[in-house]
DNA sequence: CGGACAAGCTGA
DNA sequence: CAGCTTGTCCGG
């Protein structure tokens, strides 16, 4: 058994004053709904594992329960029987993360407990080592970490082919760092480079022990921002941008929000690294920047391809993507469309084809039969209006992209969707936005074809450009940088679009200043702060909010809160009453 | 969350 | 009115 259980500050460990009533510690239980503490009674033979954050077990209204002490020494209200804590289940978060974690509770209006089962280890941790070696302080020289550490809150926009190793490797010279990566795989990349570059890692979530133990540098994805990190020295977030950051279901925090926060409150320099930062980011840090030369550097050459003036007959493929076709070199066409075709429409009577259930557009997954893709009800190939058994494709998907492709292309094409397991050896290949996700290391000096450009930048979501901007950035890394001979192209009617500028130029400013602008204006996300609040007591919670939350809609049964900023968001969240029923809070809507 | 208990619905 | 469902309350 090791000493180090109760986390090691002294300020955490029960006050056992001898003579006095014995020592009563807070607790929450570990219950989906339950975000309420109850008191109980600290046994002396415990007393000396149990600190703010440690597992605990408890007895509540008969039962068996898991919880975290939130308060050590603490007087209990007047007139309640307490209970002992049973048993000392285990090491859990540092007291700083559980502070933390009352400060998400409010900021995402969620349960405390959510966000403590985040930053508990994935196993129990019955003891840590009780001696680490201390992390290595070289202080890495280099006007970039001057920079971060000037800034204190440091946007850091690298080209995509930039690699973010540098400013990791340059923050962890300052002292035990902690870091943050939009995936798993790069997060396991990142530590095993790290671990070459002679700096001591725990990779998270496995050596949660090994990172509560100190010494170490801590690196993992979205969930090591709760992760435990004695003595942090500096913060990074690696993709910033990236959207897997944000957890998707309710409480919908983002792991770079946090561990700005986690930097904020520790009084270390925190770096956003990312090569398309989003408006949010701007707002809340300053920009540091490589050279202009460095920047272009770093980007493939992104041609657009004009479709305005083409022949509506080509279709989705330009002259341009099929001279890239008939080239040698790997190309891969993304097409956020999966099926055959998304939209159809009678060969005879020219009525579009829709469901007879519930009348949404009806798209062809396979030959012979067309689904609805709203409710899912499927009938064979025949019009409605008319009964012609002859149906014209509007809008193709990738399966008759792919066949398409291959006649075009004089080659094999091999198809990707997000439910293929093994990427085809194919030279080209048509996918959706999964695929851009999976590119091998080929790809590097080939290119991507953005078969419809327009889907993306048009889609009806007001985080659509940012969006697009990082589906380029993602081509961008694929292909390698302007000097390895590879090439991103988009296919647009909207060629003069900013998004589509500023990957030309290399110089992602150009977009985010504009939209940063456009956010001003229509009051978004950053100017203001939003939620979105559905279930069946979301009409009466919504209107009963009041102060200077302004409440819109309903739209499809949600309401959407807008205030001023986070502060009074939360505030006003936190004061209403919850109302009997179902009540589902989504701050920081993902898609609005 | 999950048990306790109370207030409503059905069947004879 | 027993026997069961559905809802609200509460736990240390």
């Amino acid at each position: 058994m090791g000493s180090a259980l109760a986390g090691g500050r002294d300020e955490e460990r029960p006050r056992a004053v001898a003579g006095e009533a014995p020592p009563v510690v807070r607790v929450l239980p570990d219950a989906r709904t339950l975000d309420k503490c109850f008191d109980y009674l600290l046994p002396a033979e415990l007393s000396g594992r149990v600190g703010v954050g440690t597992l605990v077990r408890v007895e509540l209204h008969g039962r068996r329960v898991r919880g975290w002490v939130v308060a050590v020494g603490v007087t209990p209200p007047d007139g309640v029987r307490l209970r002992h804590v049973t048993a000392v289940v285990g090491v859990g978060p540092p007291a700083d993360v559980v502070d933390l974690a009352a400060w998400a509770a409010r900021r995402w209006a969620g349960p405390r407990a959510a966000f403590l089962r985040v930053a508990s280890p994935p196993v129990v941790v019955s003891a840590l080592p009780a001696e680490v070696p201390p992390h290595p302080r070289t202080g890495a020289p280099g006007e970039l970490l001057a920079d971060i550490v000037r800034a204190r809150r440091a946007v850091v926009r690298l080209p995509p082919a930039a690699d973010a190793l540098a400013v990791v490797a340059a923050m962890a010279s300052r002292g035990p760092a902690l870091v943050v990566t939009a995936s798993v795989v790069g997060a396991a990349d990142l530590a095993r480079r790290l671990r070459a570059a002679g700096v001591p890692v725990a990779l998270l979530p496995h050596e949660w022990a090994r990172a509560a133990a100190g010494g170490a540098t801590v690196v993992g994805a979205r969930a090591a921002a709760w992760a435990p990190a004695p003595g942090l020295a500096g913060v990074v977030v690696v993709d910033a941008h990236d959207e897997a950051l944000q957890e998707e279901r309710c409480p919908t925090w983002d792991a770079w929000v946090v561990a700005a926060e986690r930097a904020a409150r520790a009084g270390a320099p925190c770096a956003l690294v990312s090569p398309c930062p989003t408006p949010e980011h701007l707002a809340w840090g300053r920009l540091v920047t490589v050279s202009r030369t460095a920047e272009r550097a770093g980007w493939p050459p992104v041609v657009v391809v004009d479709r305005r003036r083409d022949d509506p007959r080509t279709g989705l493929y330009s002259t341009r993507l099929v001279g890239l076709l008939r080239g040698d070199r790997p190309v891969a066409c993304i097409l956020n469309r999966r099926g055959r075709a998304r939209l159809l429409a009678c060969g005879t009577c020219a009525e579009l084809t829709r469901c007879e259930r519930c009348g949404g557009a009806v798209g062809l997954v396979e030959a012979g039969a067309v689904v609805c893709r709203q409710c899912g009800l499927a009938r064979p190939v025949v019009c409605q209006g008319c009964g012609g058994q002859r149906l014209k494709t509007l809008r193709v998907g990738i399966s008759r992209a792919r066949e398409e492709l291959a006649a075009l292309a004089g080659t094999d094409v091999g198809e990707v969707s997000a439910a293929t397991t093994e990427v085809p050896d194919s030279r080209v290949l048509v996918g959706t936005e999964a695929l851009l996700h999976r590119l091998p290391p080929r790809w590097v000096g080939g290119a991507v074809a953005f078969l419809d450009f327009d889907q993306e930048l048009l889609a009806p979501r007001f985080r659509a450009g940012e969006q697009a901007l990082a589906l380029l950035v993602r081509a961008a890394r694929a292909v390698g940088p302007r000097t390895g001979g590879g090439q991103v192209m988009v296919q647009t009617r909207i060629p003069g679009h900013e998004v589509l500028a500023a990957a030309v130029h290399a110089d992602p400013g150009r977009y985010i200043v504009a939209e940063a602008r456009r956010r001003e204006q229509l009051r978004l996300p950053p100017a203001v702060a939003l939620a979105l609040v559905s279930g069946d007591a979301a009409a009466a919670w919504s209107v009963a909010l009041g102060g200077p939350v302004e409440v819109l809609g309903p739209d499809g049964g949600r309401f959407l809160l807008r205030a001023p900023d986070h502060t009074s968001l939360a505030d006003a969240l936190a004061r209403a009453p919850r109302p009997a029923g179902r009540l589902r809070i989504e701050v920081d809507p993902a898609r609005i």
